[in-house]
DNA sequence: GTTGAGCGTT
């Protein structure tokens, strides 16, 4: 399953992620999104987990969890959206 | 600071 975490702190990293997300259930990857142009950090970062039940807590354990001072948005992803070319 | 990319084409 795709996991969306949105609000995460700039100070967070994709092992931090991975860490977080992997003490309830397996997690496949972690991938903080960073801007394609500046390579900087968006806020958000996606997760992998095969395993459903083990996403749907952890979604639940860490969604509106405080962390660095804000709360997580965490749900499951929507798929990727096509994007208008660059010029 | 809230939904990822590629693209030297998908």
């Amino acid at each position: 399953m795709n996991i969306y975490v949105g609000n995460t702190p700039y100070s967070m990293t994709e092992q931090a992620l991975e860490d977080l997300f992997s003490q309830y259930g397996e997690v496949s990857s972690a991938r903080m999104i960073t801007d394609r142009d500046t390579g900087r950090a968006r806020g958000f970062a996606f997760v992998e987990m095969p395993n459903q039940q083990e996403a749907q807590a952890a979604i639940e354990a860490l969604n509106d969890k405080e962390v660095d001072g804000r709360m997580l948005r965490v749900n499951e992803a929507r798929p990727r959206e096509e994007r208008p070319r660059r010029f």
